[in-house]
DNA sequence: CTCGTGACTCCCC
DNA sequence: AGGGGAGCCACGA
């Protein structure tokens, strides 16, 4: 029945859309976490790619709760303001002190622990 | 088809 | 401490 073209809500992406959506409030994770998760645990960069169009999906994708490995905002500057990210997890109640988030560990999320 | 690029991360020097 | 290389894989030129 379905053809190979049909599988694209199986593609990468999409399968990355699908964590991100799972994150909970107040609650972040990592690339390299997510990339893990879907089995690739190398391509990191792939998931932020897939954020870069983030933007353009439905349903919403809540792509300021993704962060490096450290808890660095190193996406800030595709959200279209350089305190944008920062300010999202803040009014979820998560304290940023130059991009980096405070008690990181505490509000980390690892969907391979979660899921 | 090949090449360069990237919101990453790990490893080695 | 910090810089370089490699693996990852989708995408556009």
């Amino acid at each position: 029945m379905k053809s190979e073209k049909d599988l694209h809500h199986n593609d990468f992406f999409e399968r990355v859309y699908q964590v991100v959506r799972l994150i909970p409030e107040s609650r972040v994770t990592t690339y390299g976490l997510i990339a893990a998760y879907l089995g690739s645990p190398q391509a990191g960069r792939m998931v932020g790619w897939a954020m870069n169009n983030a933007h353009n999906v439905q349903p919403p994708v809540p792509a300021h709760r993704v962060v490096n490995r450290n808890g660095v905002l190193t996406g800030k500057h595709h959200f279209g303001g350089e305190h944008v990210m920062e300010d999202l997890l803040r009014s979820e109640g998560i304290t940023v002190v130059n991009d980096n988030i405070v008690d990181f560990k505490k509000h980390l999320w690892n969907p391979r622990e979660a899921l």
